[in-house]
DNA sequence: GTTCACATCTAAGCGCTGTACAGATGTCTT
DNA sequence: AAGACATCTGTACAGCGCTTAGATGTGAAC
């Protein structure tokens, strides 16, 4: 019953009101849209008074944070899950088709994690080391599939590079301009893996240079 | 003095208020960027009341599509300006240099630019078909450096697979965790150039399929 | 040159937002 | 039983996007 208050702090009222609180957001967040995502519109959602939330978040922006690394959290496991189902030198193709793929189903959240990210200047903290990590994962697997890792610049150019080319397409992909592409390559993902061939990134390579 | 009334609205009281706003909205996105561009401010920035900018834009959205339409505009005078510069083979290279460089100049135009896309799920459409536009840019050059035009899905794959690595280093490049790398790579151009060349996409191929 | 139609701009106001603060309420410790 | 304290509410403020009604300047018609 006594646990060291050092711990999480613990439920009091509500119950964990953190908690419910980012789930709220989430869902405003699928419902609505990101421009729904007022911070009294979560407090209602969540069934408290607006000034409720600061409580548990300095403000509006860093309720955002919570939501936004859950975010990257699914897509963590999300990418993870692709990579395990493909083998050999499809695993990276995998990776990238499960990163756009990710983005195209969860628009408004994948908004959110970006505008965090543009806000504060940086990918968030985890992404660096954490191996589990969207970003190391992409690494990992170059290096499994003959990236060398002791050119290490190298090896993180072309991890930046895929990096960026996948968020480009993941921002583009819905864009109407594109839609007779899709028609004719016979559907969107044929769409989005013709335009992943073509950056030529999410192929293994063997290091050059 | 007396002008067909089917041309542009001529100036009344003020002079030119549509010009004036955008202008103003300009000069807040510099000065205090995106956050701080809000209709009233960019309304007392121009000298007039809050509900003037009404007579001149349906609503918010439309003053900051016509300051994002300026962007574009703007991109694009750099590239073509970019690719003169350069011969051959450079010429892409060189328009992928100017987009980013557009970018990290210009950020938070940069963000207006593609909030607006966004939003709208579309690059704007003056982007298709103009000659000038930054698009249609890449794709001519592609052509004009081996490229080939008869092969129309794979041409415009090609362009939408640079379009995307561009845009995706314009809006990471600026992420804190890079900083290590650009220091390493002696300057931020030569990351640029690094990551560009990476992704292979702004070097000339031949057509294959 | 006066009048009239109309484009332009102002003043005031609505409902919303993020945030601050004071005080009520529930929970744990003693 | 009492005190300490985290938690939540009520209220308030300035700023926001946007609407409406009315004032004001302007070019055109007579």
């Amino acid at each position: 019953m006594s646990q060291p208050k050092s711990a999480e702090p613990r439920p009091y009222h509500h119950g964990d009101l953190r908690r419910a609180l980012v789930d709220a957001a989430r869902r405003l967040l699928e419902a609505e849209g990101p421009s729904a995502l007022s911070l009294r519109a979560v407090a209602r959602e969540a069934g408290v008074s607006p000034a409720a939330p600061y409580h548990h978040f300095k403000d509006k922006a860093e309720l955002l944070d919570a939501v936004a690394h859950e975010g990257w959290e699914i897509l963590g496991a999300q990418m993870t899950e692709a990579k395990n189902t493909a083998t050999g030198m499809q695993q990276l193709t995998a990776l990238g088709i499960a990163y756009v793929c990710f983005a195209r189903d969860n628009p408004a959240l994948y908004r959110v994690m970006y505008d965090a990210a543009r806000d504060k200047e940086a990918l968030p903290d985890e992404m660096e080391g954490k191996s589990e990590s969207a970003y190391c994962m992409v690494r990992d697997t170059m290096v499994e599939h003959g990236a060398d890792p002791a050119a290490e610049a190298h090896l993180e150019l072309a991890t930046i590079a895929a990096w960026c080319g996948a968020h480009g397409l993941a921002e583009m992909a819905g864009f109407k301009q594109f839609e007779h592409l899709k028609d004719e390559l016979g559907g969107e993902r044929q769409f989005l893996e013709a335009v992943l061939n073509h950056m030529g990134l999410f192929q293994a390579k063997h290091s050059a240079c």
